[in-house]
RNA sequence: GGGUCUAAUAUUGAGCGAC
């Protein structure tokens, strides 16, 4: 069954459900019963395609065919509707969690936290997170990432450093997408400059930045028409083991395209094109 | 009786479409 499982994952992945059911077809024909895990896979692919009423079918087919929902499989519904903004049929599902004696976790909260700040309503939001904090769930990284990206989207980029020296009293360990976060939401508001600090105070702390810190800082400085430093960062992730990708040649190419700089846009998918990129 | 493997949450660009 564990074989079946992880055989069944890439096919959900590349969006053939069709397929997928196929296999779960020939599962049950050969005897086997497609587990908790299977079902949630399957829910975890529909949800990220954002098709949440299949997902939250599936839910109860599952349930028909006796397999007990935990906490992981409920997550993957609760994702499905906050990725696609159905926050009351999450809140909902949450409240039928609870009436069926299982208490949703620490996760669960994180993800319809994201949710309340994905539809904008970060007024929710704060009162979800007040909630989590009365019922004893302290906030991790996640938490704090997705406040402060949150917040910093909203146009309340104070209020996101604030939450950033909260999270450094209560001793929780920024984490790399929580820096990122900070990065990004300088560099969207035109900060440069503290954006670079935050990028080194992530290193002297022995954080490993990864693409998406690049990345920000590159849309940082190609917003701000500094392209030689946008391109200078595209040779420095390089040297520090660190590949660029599609976003990183994209975002430059982009800036020397509204700067009215042909030859360089050109040059640059040229070179993206023999490393293997193709340009979407 | 014990252990292992498979499933859930946060951060980056642009474009397109919908309203």
């Amino acid at each position: 069954l564990v074989t079946y499982n992880s055989l069944l994952r890439p096919l959900f992945e590349i969006g053939r459900l069709l397929d997928a059911c196929k296999v779960l077809e020939m599962m049950k024909k050969m005897g086997m019963s497609p587990d908790s895990v299977t079902f949630t896979s399957m829910m975890h692919s529909l949800g990220k395609a954002g098709r949440f009423r299949q997902a939250s079918k599936l839910f109860f087919r599952m349930i028909g065919e006796g397999v007990v929902p935990n906490m992981i499989s409920c997550g993957c519904v609760v994702h499905a509707f906050c990725k696609a903004g159905q926050m009351d049929a999450a809140a909902e599902f949450l409240e039928d969690m609870n009436r069926n004696g299982l208490t949703p976790n620490h996760i669960i909260h994180n993800t319809m936290l994201a949710g309340y700040v994905k539809a904008g309503q970060l007024d929710k939001a704060w009162t979800h997170v007040q909630g989590m904090t009365s019922k004893g769930f302290h906030k991790d990284a996640y938490t704090y990432s997705t406040l402060i990206s949150g917040l910093a989207k909203a146009g309340q980029l104070a209020l996101a450093c604030q939450v950033f020296e909260e999270m450094n009293q209560t001793g929780c360990k920024p984490s790399v997408v929580v820096y990122n976060s900070l990065i990004d939401a300088h560099c969207k508001a035109g900060q440069i400059y503290a954006a670079c600090q935050y990028f080194t105070d992530m290193t002297l702390q022995g954080l490993v930045p990864d693409v998406c810190s690049y990345n920000a800082l590159i849309d940082g400085f190609c917003k701000l028409g500094q392209l030689n430093q946008a391109t200078s960062i595209l040779s420095q992730m390089q040297q520090n083991g660190c590949p660029p990708d599609l976003i990183s040649y994209t975002s430059i190419i982009h800036g020397f395209a509204k700067r009215g700089q042909q030859s360089e846009a050109l040059w640059l998918l040229a070179t993206m094109k023999k490393r293997g990129f193709v340009p979407d």
